[in-house]
DNA sequence: ATTGCGACATACCAGCGGTACGTACTGATG
DNA sequence: CATCAGTACGTACCGCTGGTATGTCGCAAT
């Protein structure tokens, strides 16, 4: 699809292209974010970006790469964001401490909650799934890990598994936290559970635990 | 569907229904196992039960209804397993780690794998896959986490919260065992993190871990 | 014997993903 | 400038699928 051919310059009719090519994968993470990946047919998709379910075709093989290209550009942004986030503070803990904050903000909004965390294995299927999360928030969270364990920071953990585990707690959290009736005071109860997971991993946690977080009564 | 009416006795019809019904679940965790929900056709699940779609939509209100007793007899089986491993050891930690091993070798499965883990969140949408989760392995995670907070055992975290984080962990680790190209050597290494994560739950994480647990050289 | 009802089978439909093909427009070439 | 190839769509259509409406048969209680 759409060969970028010989011609040098980018031309206005490939600037076109673009534009239709970008409102349709913006209209299908509208889409599916609202009705999911079954309920939504390509017809609507194709009227919500004006066009016809042939321009659909032209750009994308069939409606999964659709779906695979509205989760990578989910995914983009949010990676983006979180870069930004942990870019700032100097000590690797704080870094950390941080994109998990923002990982946790990015959970509450419905395009990461729907595409990312509930259809993408579904959709994909795991082969592609774990494809794509090369460039997504797990790679975020395993090259923060990975930094902490270059510093000696946390045990010699095997990387692409604990970076796993430690994705899969937060994707959890996130979720319910997503789903809360009272987000807010979950998202206290989440971050105070993780907050405290992962200073169970720092080493020698004999160190008393940081309780400048702010320190939720965990019971009623 | 099936008022189990007014008739005091188990009549030979009811049971010949029953079975039909078992027929059709049965076919169902095959099919979706092998194909997905959306690769699925409710033609295919009722010819390989040997009835017609009739008699499909006799027994389940649609196929989300008759996906989501696929998922809950493949719940419902891990459970019990987990359950009687668990069941065994008198301490409480041996219990925990008995159930974690047990069920990273349950996600081996593929019916666990693809209906419970990878397809159930997108089919029956958070709402009701929370809800049935209730019953599931995740409950199960929780009565463990309790009694280790019950016991003193570890921080008095907040049950809920908590709770979703560790199975959001197993879950991942074992999602990751599933689709690893060396099965057994991925294995290890989530158990061995996991293992590491969960000790750093444990109350005073000064005294030295226990390291009796395999450990494999986390570096190739 | 009747009859009500549960347990299916049959027939059918609207909507969906996907394909085949037609067409307008553009930009390069001689 | 005329030509022409090819991109970027639109249009028409097909097979299949989930779902529904309706028919039928047999058991069981009256």
């Amino acid at each position: 699809m759409t060969v970028r051919s010989r011609s040098r310059r980018r031309s206005r009719r490939m600037e076109y292209s673009e534009s239709t090519r970008q409102a349709l994968v913006d209209s299908a993470i509208a889409l599916f974010t609202e009705r999911g990946y079954g309920g939504t047919s390509l017809d609507e998709i194709a009227h919500r970006a004006r066009v016809t379910k042939g321009a659909l075709y032209h750009h994308f093989a069939n409606k999964q790469a659709l779906f695979e290209a509205a989760y990578q550009a989910v995914e983009a942004d949010v990676v983006d964001r979180l870069a930004e986030v942990m870019r700032v503070p100097t000590d690797l803990w704080d870094a950390m401490k941080a994109g998990i904050a923002a990982f946790f903000e990015v959970c509450l909004e419905p395009n990461y909650q729907r595409i990312a965390l509930q259809e993408a294995p579904s959709v994909l299927g795991y082969d592609r799934w774990r494809l794509a999360e090369e460039h997504s928030c797990f790679s975020v969270v395993r090259t923060g890990l990975e930094a902490l364990i270059d510093a000696g920071e946390i045990e010699d953990l095997p990387l692409e598994a604990a970076s796993r585990i430690v994705f899969g707690a937060l994707a959890f959290g996130a979720i319910m936290i997503a789903g809360a009736d009272d987000p807010v005071r979950t998202r206290e109860d989440v971050v105070y559970s993780v907050d405290y997971l992962v200073d169970g991993l720092r080493h020698g946690a004999a160190y008393p635990r940081d309780t400048e977080q702010m320190a939720p009564d965990p019971q009623d």
